[in-house]
DNA sequence: ACCAGTCAGTTAATCGATCTACTAAATTGA
DNA sequence: TCAATTTAGTAGATCGATTAACTGACTGGT
């Protein structure tokens, strides 16, 4: 019998307890787990010597490795998780994942990912019993690493790889919405704002070079199917511009005003993104242009500010709330050894006050 | 020595994967976590079978039981966890949070609370080296459980714990402060609406008992300080309405109603949260009330909302985001030995355009 | 009186890693 | 050349629990 002197100073254990009240290991991890298979005086004389020896329950990480489960479910972020609480599409997503893990009673682990640290290393150390990946570039160290680590895992947008569980939308597909839309409206000279396409500080024009390099598979999807429309539209000569910038209101105004300081003046701005397209009504407002009249603001995601805005918003909507829940419960299914499905949600053209026709001369 | 059949179907451990190379488990062990031991060549030999072997890496929780740490710091909420992404203050809190940990490249666990489960349990089970309490009524189990397992424990809020480290503000103050604005303005007939007092699903005015019996301190404390102020006052005959609802803007404008049709109907509108006071705003408007003019309503916490709306709400600043962060402090040092502190940040009243002088007759 | 069946516990194996203390071989220094 | 030091790796204890298999003592039906 291994036995550690109970006054010693040492830590308290179950060993120290059951010592104290002269039973067994067994019976005192009993006294916690399965009250029925002891006698209700004996629990609670160990439960009191518990308390008097000041035991702090069962030791959850000792009891994991023996279980071999946590009830705890991982995330992991594209951007410092700071972030997933000031994007708005982001915490539509997280609460609703939130929602599904705490209907199963299971933990959500929020892994931290600052820009310079060691992610690989976080995603090892972590314990937990599936991994859901928000939005990584195809490329990230990150990806490999949960793969590795042969955990059941969701990729949320992106990556898409084959084999595992997925959730997402067809971006392509959304692009396409907004450029025939657009096109539809008449406008010849378009301006595309779009979020970082690979993972550097690049701000400017998008090259041909970057679009095909890029590792962000959604952006890149719905800039091509925007281009796709526009450049096979009833519309004849289109010139597009565009800007590529991170993914907020203040970088996506910036973004804007260089746009429409471009010759010819787009006529539209579309936004890969509801933050982006927010920042092109900012950039409207400074310059007195008015929307629809003067310029049509587009955006993708339909946020809730995209409803609120003046004007509001044209956008694709995809359902964010529906995302978070899709991979919550997925995320749970394949702890329970459900299969890895993909599911495509469905997206549509929100048609508000933001876009109109191009104006006459 | 303890082998097992490497090919046996069961799964891969240091042990196998020492076995497989001929090495002891400690050298596989060192060749994952200390490099320098190991010759370049018998680490690269170690990393490659693993890699065969398809070996997850060392199990994070058995690393776990024996170092002693999980770098997880856990977080409770009050009311489900889905509701911490809906509510703008919590967002701002945990968002601070999150950036803290994440600074020091820790996860955050949010623990499930849904309102029939085992949360004491829940508590039990959760693999971190410190915990924060967010906003709990004082008699909740959850309290308890997260004493008795002798925790690092940060309270926010509430409860408020002699000798735990506890972040917070003056709520009382912040409570004088609008009473004493507020009867400064001259205002006789007041409303307030509060969120619940009692955990169970009452609505409708507050009485003394239930302000006595409050577990929520930080609203009982809010309802006090203005009472108080509007009690001691140059305003002689005050009279006091109150409703007690749910804390969204939906619930405060179904209270705000209620206020607004009781006799002699209120001039002013106070709101415990800036969520109620948005919802009074909704029911001024929905009844044609002018907000300064016939109408004053007020809010606590300044929530990015409040300043926002039409008109913006004069309110009780609290800094939500140093809140988070000076939990996040806390809940780190705490864990590598530091004071469990007691941080009463400061508050302050912000006068917007939501209040004004009583209107003669 | 005998066997089967419950009750209330105990024994000992096990989960999967890490770390201190140790050893054997290689290198260094005078 | 021989003791001292460094290097590369090993043995075995240990972290703190859970649980399958077992043991005696009772109970009760026939």
């Amino acid at each position: 019998m291994r036995t550690r002197g109970a006054g010693g100073g040492s830590r308290v254990t179950l060993q120290t307890v059951a010592d104290m009240t002269g039973v067994s290991r067994a019976t005192v991890s009993n006294a916690y787990n399965r009250p029925e298979r002891l006698s209700p005086e004996l629990r609670e004389q160990i439960l009191d010597a518990a308390r008097r020896l000041g035991y702090p329950g069962p030791d959850p990480a000792a009891r994991r490795l023996r279980l071999g489960r946590s009830g705890v479910v991982g995330l992991l972020f594209t951007e410092p998780l700071s972030y997933a609480f000031s994007d708005p599409a982001a915490v539509l997503f997280l609460g609703a994942v939130a929602r599904e893990c705490e209907s199963a009673n299971a933990g959500l682990l929020l892994l931290p990912s600052p820009p310079d640290a060691d992610i690989a290393g976080t995603l090892r150390q972590a314990v937990v019993d599936s991994m859901c990946i928000y939005s990584m570039p195809e490329d990230h160290e990150a990806v490999n690493a949960v793969l590795e680590r042969q955990l059941p895992t969701v990729f949320v947008d992106q990556p898409r790889i084959r084999g595992t569980a997925f959730v997402g939308v067809d971006d392509r597909h959304g692009g396409r919405l907004i450029g025939e839309h657009v096109t539809a409206l008449g406008h010849h000279h378009v301006g595309i704002l779009t979020p970082r396409l690979l993972p550097d500080d690049y701000v400017g024009p998008v090259s041909d070079e970057r679009l095909a390099a890029s590792t962000f598979r959604i952006f890149k999807e719905r800039f091509s199917g925007i281009r796709d429309a526009l450049l096979q539209g009833p519309v004849p000569d289109v010139s597009i511009t565009t800007q590529e910038r991170g993914n907020t209101p203040e970088e996506g105004e910036a973004g804007a005003h260089m746009l429409l300081d471009s010759e010819p003046r787009p006529t539209a701005l579309l936004g890969l993104t509801d933050q982006l397209a927010l920042g092109a009504l900012r950039a409207a407002r400074a310059r007195g242009l008015s929307v629809p009249g003067d310029l049509t603001v587009t955006g993708f995601d339909d946020i809730p500010e995209a409803a609120a805005s003046d004007p509001p918003l044209t956008t694709v909507q995809q359902p964010l709330v529906e995302k978070g829940t899709a991979a919550g419960r997925l995320l749970l299914d394949l702890v329970q050894g459900g299969p890895a499905k993909e599911e495509m949600l469905s997206i549509r053209l929100v048609t508000r006050g933001s876009s109109g026709p191009v104006r006459d001369g």
